[in-house]
DNA sequence: TCTATGTATGTAATATCATAACATGTCAAG
DNA sequence: CTTGACATGTTATGATATTACATACATAGA
């Protein structure tokens, strides 16, 4: 397991953003799927930041680099990457975050900062195996889940 | 720890709407709130199934009672449940459903199923002592989480 | 090379979820 | 019986998401 890159920590965000685009283009061409220009981009842009972008702020950026400006055009692009493993939903956001670690079959919870709105992603394999333990206990078998939390990232800690 | 009464098993569903009731409106008393017709209607109405209503499911039929038709009617009704710790929102399906042990400090985790849409409440202390635990270690204090899986109920996956 | 097929993109229209702002009504303390 | 706080009603609008259909593109097979 590596040390948690965490978005909150300063770390070298161009190699940070490398690493993953590279990483996206073998998985998807190891899966037979196409990193289409579309949809390279919109990965591009949410690894600029490591916050979670709405879809409709992502099809603005789009719109005015010559893509389509209808809504699907966003959605789209998104849920090519969530389903090949490249982003994830952020549930109580209703948006996106690139994927930090593709390819590497993490459990991920989110860190969302209520105050500067970066988003981290954190390791939950611990958490999740709680959960399984307790949702098996009662006969449920869990497909996907999502363990988000919000709160005051340690940079908005030590502002207040 | 009292046995789950899971959604899933099949239960005395009069005696468990009448419990989060009585104790809804003792709750709200002590709270020094005010448990007013269409808040009581509104908690009535999620209680009738472990399943999560939309804003909109619930304000049609507040409507057809003689109240207001308007989304804030329901929105603002619902939210007064969840503050008060009576209600629950699941975020991935933008619906809310009654809470289970009301007044109890739980630390809740929901099983929805893909299938029959039943929501069941489940005990997710251990799942929120990893990922505090995890926040900790990154420096990030969580306010509130959100833990929600997606899968089979055990009535479902008999079914297929 | 041509063409058939599946996949991707573009666009219009609309559905669904949520809130801001303001007016009116209700209740209980002074 | 008035005042102030809270609750409700209503209008309007904003934000998020999907359906349906048309067009374009890539690639495998004839």
């Amino acid at each position: 397991m590596p040390e948690p890159d965490l978005a909150f920590a300063s770390h070298d965000h161009a190699h940070c953003t490398q690493g993953a685009l590279a990483r996206a283009e073998a998985m998807t061409t190891a899966a037979g799927a196409r990193m289409t220009p579309v949809r390279r981009r919109v990965l591009e842009i949410l690894l600029e930041e490591h916050k979670a972008l709405g879809a409709y702020d992502v099809l603005a950026r789009l719109a005015t680099e010559g893509f389509g400006n209808q809504p699907p055009v966003a959605y789209r692009a998104l849920e090519f990457l969530v389903d090949q493993g490249l982003a994830h939903r952020i549930q109580r956001l209703n948006a996106f975050t690139a994927c930090v670690h593709p390819g590497e079959d993490h459990a991920p919870a989110f860190l969302i900062c209520r105050v500067c709105h970066m988003v981290a992603e954190a390791e939950a394999t611990a958490a999740r195996q709680s959960l399984d333990a307790e949702a098996a206990h009662a006969g449920f078998q869990i497909e996907r889940s999502t363990i988000e939390a919000l709160g005051l990232c340690p940079n908005c800690r030590g502002q207040a």
